[in-house]
DNA sequence: CAAATTTGACCAGC
DNA sequence: GCTGGTCAAATTTG
């Protein structure tokens, strides 16, 4: 296997970019004509890129002699689904309460797919997401999104990804992508990329695809109810598309295949991270993201 | 009115 | 039993 090798280019091309970038920060900040909002976007590339360097370590060396397991959990797909899940009205099933009609029976959770995680601001690709669901991760202090393809009934597509922010870093996101697309995506997006990116990294700065944004990018009103007594917000949430647009896909990288993304939360050191204290996080695209934002208050 | 999102219930793995 | 992932009814949005 020659992943190691690879993770190895991986941390040195997170580690050069981050040194590149730190260089440019530099530069920056020698500048006194330049405002802040450069400055910052630039260091959040840098803890992007740093964040993506342990990641990469982290799959790199097991850590523990924990799970190793993961990656051998082939097959299960089909989780045993025999009893054709009608738990109809025989007394038996489960609890329903209320007005659930449907069998709701069941269903395969997939164990074992291709799945390759990026961090970045940037929360759009060229494929188009239907939102199916939110959770509240134990430790972490942002929910989990849950994202199809919207293709997946009309063309079978099975690839979904899962969006959380990352909590040292609240600009950031970390996306993680399970399965390829199968869909046709091109009918909607100019760009004929087919989802084989896994298990490469996207250095190039040539790269620039400009994502095909499915949204509509309605402005939000209920943001402002963060408000630490900055307006900050209002001012970046005008500005986000530039920002969004400016960050080219620099700080990607990925680690492949290894179990969901767990380091990173546990990178996190749990104290209250201010939220929209410095005015970043004034982006906000369509709801679907939008719900992510707002930190979470266990109410189960 | 169709498509997308929200949200709580359901389900499987650990 | 807990937790994360998925389903699907209800609701919202275009």
């Amino acid at each position: 296997m020659d992943t190691n090798k690879a993770k190895k280019l991986k941390v040195m091309n997170q580690l050069v970019e981050g040194h590149e970038l730190t260089t440019q920060l530099q530069q920056l900040l020698s500048q006194p004509g330049s405002g802040l909002g450069p400055a910052e976007d630039l260091v959040a590339k840098i803890l992007g890129s740093f964040n993506n360097s342990i990641s990469i370590l982290d799959t790199f060396e097991p850590i523990s002699s924990s799970s190793s397991s993961l990656a051998a959990v082939e097959g299960s797909q089909n989780a045993s689904c025999d009893n054709d899940g009608k738990f109809e009205d025989s007394g038996d099933s489960r609890k329903r309460l209320g007005p659930v009609k449907g069998k709701r029976g069941c269903y395969k959770r997939k164990k074992r797919s291709e799945t390759w995680t990026k961090e970045s601001t940037i929360l759009e690709d060229e494929f188009s997401w239907r939102k199916y669901g939110q959770k509240e991760i134990l430790n972490a202090k942002f929910p989990r999104s849950y994202f199809r393809c919207t293709h997946k009934y009309t063309q079978g597509c099975k690839a979904t990804k899962q969006v959380q922010k990352v909590e040292l870093e609240p600009k950031m996101f970390s996306i993680t992508y399970i399965g390829n697309h199968t869909c046709n995506t091109n009918a909607e997006t100019p760009k004929s990329k087919t989802c084989d990116h896994h298990d490469e990294i996207f250095m190039d700065s040539e790269e620039h695809k400009s994502p095909s944004l499915t949204t509509s990018m309605k402005e939000e009103e209920e943001n402002h109810h963060h408000h630490n007594g900055s307006s900050t917000e209002n001012d970046l949430s005008l500005v986000w598309p530039d920002m969004i647009f400016e960050e080219d896909y620099h700080h990607q990288a990925i680690y492949v295949n290894g179990e969901t993304s767990t380091s990173i939360n546990d990178l996190g050191s749990p104290d209250h991270l201010v939220f929209g204290a410095g005015g970043d996080f004034g982006f906000s695209e369509n709801e679907q993201y939008f719900s992510i934002f707002s930190p979470c208050s266990n109410l189960s």
